[in-house]
DNA sequence: GCCGAATGTTGAAGCGCTTCGATAGATCCC
DNA sequence: GGGATCTATCGAAGCGCTTCAACATTCGGC
């Protein structure tokens, strides 16, 4: 391997010389500089990233912690994932994959032995146990998902109460006055999420608001759990027109069980979906949706981290807080319409 | 941060004391080795993950490459990675995750930076620009996938020539003559992934050798594109009767259309899937499918890089070929049965 | 009871880089 | 035109760890 010394000789040059050129910290006479790159370009140098980090105190890795449950929707954390490693990559940082196997351990390890010089947490829940110590290491952190207690952490989410509002804004438009939420897994509600109950806040809320009746019933993503959970709708509120689906994986089946049971969409229900733009795209109904935008809060996690590492430019900010909610969009296709049996939008 | 030196005064013994209790490279005696761990605990020490990497040259990580593309089934790829990651962690080693997106490019500076002691790239394709860097790099790597030419790399994919034998085989044994393979989106076979084709070849084998006549439509998974490909598919062949569908997004979209067009599956069309066994089991007719086995796949990726490492125990060989074709099973579900015309098994 | 071999421990030399303080010229101002 | 100020470069001191050669000590064998 080619060393920094080599560089140096071979560009005849001290070695601190190049180690400026490369990091601009020391104004270089271009003249000094072109050489350097030149002896870089013809030696293929690249600097060791452990010798580096040991002399900087700095990794230039930020450490992702993804959960390793198989109930959420997995393509959407791919997304965020896929957005993190992209997002670092423009701010000179690779991202290293931690499971939530190893539990709060991992980020005591990846902290303590200066792996990482940031962390982004995926899937908060509202009471985590990683919490306390993210807080007390002295690394910066953001946390996609929002914790009952945010205070001196750095969150980014979809702004899912507002999410609620606006699906069930959006129905009610539309004369729907009885609606029912298709939900996240049972498993998702015990665990605390906070998402899910978030969402169902906003959707009460909005509800009680504009006078809309709501029934909520968690549901697993397998077709006979959306099956039984669709036929205890109906038969609890036989009238409901409206349908909020919050359990990705329900979608397909959903949909397929409607059309089964000939029930129009969108002339005899309405179903407006919080998934994916690609999701609702994709379907033999094009869904009414709000977009889970998983590429934002990927990008801002990271632009968040950088930032107060005072890596981004401003100074280093750890135990500030910050909650970011992003504002939901709603986009109309073709899945929601007029509630059958009302005529209209409401008067207002 | 505690630093070796500190534990070594702690425990009144010298530094490199320590780091042979930690490393287990020579022996040393128990009364000490518990010294030196006690105070380890007490002080809270990590070992400094840069100084390591710099000393010994060896950053106990592992570099997983991704695909970017959103046309691969996601699931399956997220399970490779979670499996990667764990096997990783029982080895001590943590997983550095690079997108597609930077191309060959990445694998030259996780090479020469030595971020990485072993890679494994994902989603290979045919003929891969990251095969002569990762042929002439002196480290350890895998693929997931086979590419044209595999001399000299280590790879590991299921089998899937015989997977497109053994769906076959299943389908000729309930009796049918004519199937249809509803493939891949166009993208992937233009890419030349390999293992699309691979699948194919082995099922026209099979075919030929059992007289069966086959047709292949790739397919796209939108319900629209998997509408146009089943109406192609019995427009050109009325007859068939058995599906072999490799697109997992389009399982779902194609049950609903079959249900649509009054063809009870198993009784008027039999469906195999090769699919992740999750996905198998949740759709409204238990899939029979070969699973596409993600865990194993990751799992034994990373035991090659670390048996080439010479971190597991073997001495490194680095260059030789290794290639390991998990063999395909087929799981009997609800979604397969005699061929309508046919009156159950050939004879034989 | 002495020799050679095990066994357990240490000191010191790096690993390749960053960064601080110092230095030598070039540039400026009045 | 000489001190003050910049600018561009260098030398050297680490960063915290691993590892090698060397040094004590203990032990078994005869």
């Amino acid at each position: 391997m080619v060393t920094l010394a080599e560089v140096a000789r071979h560009a005849g040059v001290s070695a601190s010389t190049v180690s400026y050129v490369l990091s601009g910290k020391r104004t270089i006479s271009s003249g000094t500089r072109q050489r350097v790159e030149q002896s870089i370009r013809e030696l293929g140098y690249h600097p060791n990233a452990g010798a580096r980090a040991l002399a900087s105190s700095r990794s230039n890795i930020i450490a992702l912690m993804m959960p390793l449950r198989t109930d959420m929707y997995v393509p959407v954390m791919m997304e965020i994932a896929v957005a993190v490693a992209t997002t670092a990559r423009e701010h000179q940082h690779d991202v290293l994959l931690l499971t939530g196997q190893e539990g709060p351990e991992a980020v005591r390890r990846v902290v303590g032995s200066g792996l990482a010089d940031a962390m982004i947490l995926m899937d908060v829940e509202l009471e985590d146990d990683r919490l306390p110590l993210v807080r007390e290491a002295r690394r910066p952190a953001a946390l996609i998902g929002l914790p009952a207690d945010p205070r001196g952490l750095a969150c980014v989410d979809l702004d899912f109460a507002a999410t609620g509002r606006l699906c069930v804004e959006h129905l009610a438009g539309h004369g729907h006055r009885d609606i029912a939420v298709v939900g996240e897994a049972p498993a998702v509600y015990e665990r605390h999420t906070g998402f899910a109950e978030r969402t169902l806040d906003g959707i009460r809320e909005k509800s009680a608001e504009l006078g809309v009746r709501v029934l909520h019933r968690p549901c697993e993503g397998s077709y006979e759990s959306v099956a039984g959970t669709l036929a205890r709708i109906f038969d609890e509120r036989p009238g409901t027109t409206g349908l909020v689906v919050q359990n990705e994986s329900a979608i397909e089946p959903l949909l397929s069980l409607l059309r089964q049971q000939g029930r129009a969409v969108p002339e005899d229900i309405s179903v407006v979906a919080i998934c994916p733009d690609q999701v609702a795209g994709q379907t033999s109904v094009a869904l009414t949706s709000v977009a889970i935008p998983a590429q934002e809060m990927g990008r801002r996690a990271v632009e968040m981290v950088m930032t107060r590492a005072g890596l981004g430019g401003a100074p280093a900010m750890t135990g500030t807080e910050q909650v970011e909610l992003l504002p939901p969009r709603l986009t109309v296709r073709a899945s929601t319409g007029p509630a059958p049996a009302a005529a209209g939008p409401l008067p207002g």
